[in-house]
DNA sequence: ATATCTGCAAAAAGTTTGCTCTACG
DNA sequence: CGTAGAGCAAACTTTTTGCAGATAT
């Protein structure tokens, strides 16, 4: 099991690109999509994401580095990106889409009940065994999730806690 | 892995609540929520829901039973019973909240993305590796969570179909 | 050149809420 | 009886869309 440890940076030019480009913005380009300057700039936003904006959050990220940017242009880029496998849509409830570079990774969340605390972790065993129970059900697995809801053990038998690594306490909490 | 088999049927009557009531009526007397008409109308869909309905839904098979329910009513049901801990939210995409009795026990959900159809299993190794996990973390594990997006394998290779166990046939198909 | 993309504003779609009247306990 | 609940419609929130003008390739 790896503690996951998320990538801002990046990585070398790729043909048809401009140098400055976001690995989200390249991966763009792959796909064929235009590159204008407001979806470079989101894919930017994306790109540099630690955490699960939700499209409002986006639109202010967005906003922030380029005015000229509606939220029906953001929504309509984070559907694309979506629809390429370039992004994934979270739902953690609270009635609004959150969306994550699929880039980053598959990881899952466990939440601390009592403090809750969201520690993020990837699994290969976990990935396999679900792809193998889907392709049991007749199914190519796309994407999946998991959540668990623990509590610290009581006795100190903890084997694996990186000290940084734990909550990465995102903005929208439900509706409460 | 098994496919659930969800139980429909009535255990014994209860005091305070009327002997034809449905199981999750039942549950509703027990924390003191006045059983009106369309509360136990509601309640007894909802207790005989094989699937996972919207409140869409909810609202058309309560409405054959009873024609004098809004739907109004079937959103402040679905809340305040999902606020008991009686029903609970399942967000598969598609826009809708979709509800299940928190009764109907643990088990997992794989979305057929092309249709909506949503596969229930239940799967032990699954259990025992999200266990192992949380506590190589430092935790119990107490409940949790998993939902596989999948779409139908093209190759005829599918490897265990039951006949009669698989599509459940959901009603709300994401939205294509 | 031209198909794609954007902004704007209007419209959908899903859910919540204020108010008044009804009815459960 | 008193208060939680129901109906209705209007309000809200999130997301989609039609259209005219802009722009990347």
């Amino acid at each position: 099991m790896v503690m996951s440890t998320k990538k801002t940076g990046r990585e070398s030019a790729a043909p048809g690109a401009a140098v400055g480009d976001s690995p989200i913005a390249r991966l763009c380009v792959k796909h064929g999509l235009k590159m204008t300057g407001q979806r470079r700039v989101i894919a930017r936003v994306l790109s540099e994401a630690e955490d699960h904006p939700d499209v409002e959050e986006l639109y202010r990220r967005a906003s922030e580095l380029d005015s000229r940017i509606s939220v029906a242009t953001v929504y309509r880029t984070v559907r694309l990106l979506e629809e390429k496998g370039i992004l994934e849509r979270r739902d953690f409830g609270g009635g609004r889409a959150r969306y994550e570079a699929s880039e980053n990774g598959h990881h899952y969340h466990l939440i601390d009940i009592d403090s809750g605390n969201v520690i993020e972790f990837e699994n290969d065993e976990l990935v396999g065994l679900l792809a193998r129970i889907a392709a049991e059900l007749g199914f190519d697995l796309m994407s999946h999730r998991a959540e668990l809801f623990g509590r610290r053990t009581t006795s100190g038998k903890k084997k694996d806690a990186p000290p940084g690594a734990g909550g990465e306490n995102d903005s929208s909490p439900g509706r409460a």
